[in-house]
DNA sequence: CTGAGTTGGGAAAAGGTTTTCTCTTATCGC
DNA sequence: GCGATAAGAGAAAACCTTTTCCCAACTCAG
């Protein structure tokens, strides 16, 4: 109940460093940062009584005098962190190896907890913020724009005039139906989200797109939920009262895992085999559920680890002094193949 | 390509305060703190001067002067992040309130980038380490033993001597088992994960105690993995070849969600009906399988958040110089009852 | 009117590091 | 041997805030 429950020895100071090496603290500091001249004897003796003594700098101190902090934060609003997990990890990865650390800042969707973050980040004198959010086509509930220091947007819908890095959900959409032409499917459905959804119609519009590319007929994309549910039911609107085979789909592309899931369910419980009848390829590459579905689920994966690195180091070079083009980059998704497609048809 | 993209107007200062108030520096922070003696008026002056400069005090100076960075570090190895992302949402939404912030660190299975990140953390004199990962019974990959700043450790395995929170496996399981018990189940299956898992042990442990402590007879456990396929496979060894209803389970506990959901899916194939004829409870509560499932599965949750939360409390307390008795804290889980047990047998 | 006590506010040190400037001493060329 | 130069190392300011001590002025009792 009392303090000093801890030894807690304060950690060793510079000036214990220079007294025990007998020099001052100016030649100390030098001494271990390479600096100045002076006998190589000397900078060896410090450095081996640095070490001895288990010198750490204090990064506050050092923080303080450089006007730069080591420090970043990220906000986010994606609290079941399917999306921001590997984004942060990768923010993460991209930033540790420069010694700089990242403040974890979880606003919901509540702009008094956002502002509340923001506040401790200026306070604390982060070198920049990475905003990042579970939708692309969603702002987070704070303004960033007048910030005296850099932002850079991932994964989250930006402000004007802003850096930022989102995944090309056109170019992921291209790679599953161009998957499913170069296999020879040529009755390709499309199974996506709610119409609320931005990214929705910009995958649908690829998926056009390539379709008419091909010269193959091109089905209303069929919008409806994120779930397996809506898998389900989809599946009842596409090959339910059809004539024959010839009428009905050989290959659906899906706006993500959970959706494919269903289908691959759904076309089972009808007798349909996936891959010999129907193609099917999901979005996202949520390995726990692609990997899960009988046979695994082939999905398109949004490189989002990538995706954080590279935001990592914008926003390194930012807070370094060079400047970047604003403007909204694109980074390109990739397709796991695993068995929902099979092979070319009659190859 | 220079530098200077951006205005970045200086932070304005306490002394810049204090020269447009026409007061010292000593005055102005003892305004703005509320020490001191001075005229209300005086001080009133003062605060409305920072209050229009937008005056904000330099967390690193403050830091460098009271021995608190107000910061803390969440290591954590959960790269998936299904257990360490409620829990981290919990660290952080209990101590932002105390204007602590929380820093990252992701160190994966490595401990050399373990080694980097306490190091960082250190130097950059953090009140205090939470310690965090996806395995109760395993270490993180670092040693966190003879720091100088408090450690707690909050669902991994903690240093003997140390404050740990844990979730109470062995409760949740109990809390599974008598729910079944009290529907009037009295064949109850376990199906669990891989015999390298501390808990399966423990959550097994209980299952037999509340079987017996009902007089009800207790089938040896299923071991496998945490995998949906594993658990169509256990329904296999459990269903197939059975004589009648009479000598199948009419209850299967499982060890996860996903092996649940791969229980309900096998169970339906052999056309055996879920809550009806076999009841089933899955562990976790992720609610997006939970949910998923058909029925919606019930589960029990580990109250991961609330486990963070605590975590993150007593951290706090720690820091601010209370002693906690060492050791392991159990806190409770709680059984989220959905539909895939249904209403009391016979009731 | 004087001494004690109170009030309002400032000077300065502290915290740990970096950096510029200065100072002393050794070295070199002639 | 002498002046010029370079080398090696230290003093001090700076970063920004907090806190302790101190000082001046004022109030009040006697």
């Amino acid at each position: 109940m009392s303090s000093d429950a801890l030894p807690a020895p304060a950690p060793v100071t510079l000036r214990e460093v220079a007294l025990a090496a007998g020099v001052s603290v100016a030649t100390a500091s030098k001494a271990l940062n390479g600096q100045g001249r002076m006998t190589a004897e000397t900078r060896e003796r410090i450095r081996e009584t640095a070490q001895r003594l288990g010198f750490r700098p204090n990064s506050l101190a050092q923080s303080l005098l450089r006007k730069r902090s080591f420090t970043v934060g990220l906000l986010t609003n994606d609290t079941y962190g399917r999306f921001s997990l590997p984004l942060m990890a990768g923010v993460s990865d991209a930033l540790v190896d420069a010694g700089v650390s990242v403040f974890l800042c979880n606003v919901e969707d509540d702009s008094r907890l956002g502002q509340l973050h923001v506040e401790a980040m200026l306070d604390k004198r982060v070198d920049g913020i990475i905003a990042t959010g579970k939708r692309i086509d969603r702002h987070l509930p704070i303004d960033l724009s007048n910030l005296r220091i850099p932002v850079i947007y991932a994964f989250t819908q930006p402000d004007p005039g802003s850096v930022a890095f989102v995944s090309d959900d056109a170019g992921g959409a291209r790679l599953a139906v161009e998957h499913f032409c170069g296999l020879g499917r040529r009755r390709i459905a499309h199974v996506s989200g709610p119409a609320s959804f931005a990214v929705v119609h910009e995958r649908a519009r690829a998926y056009r797109e390539v379709l008419a590319e091909h010269g193959l007929p091109v089905a209303e994309p069929l919008l409806g939920a994120w779930s397996e549910g809506w898998g389900h039911e989809a599946v009842a609107k596409l090959f339910d009262g059809k004539a024959g085979r010839g009428e009905m789909p050989d290959a659906v592309f899906c706006g993500n895992d959970q959706i494919a899931r269903g289908v691959i369910d759904a076309l089972r419980e009808r007798g349909i085999g996936v891959p010999e009848d129907v193609g099917v390829i999901g979005f996202d590459n949520w390995e726990i559920v692609a990997e899960a579905t009988r046979p695994p689920l082939t999905s398109v994966d949004m490189n989002l680890a990538t995706l954080g690195r590279e935001a990592g180091l914008a926003l390194l070079s930012l807070v370094g002094g060079q400047a970047a083009a604003p403007g909204i980059r694109k980074l390109p998704c990739r397709l796991v193949v695993r068995q929902s497609c099979g092979r070319p048809v009659g190859g």
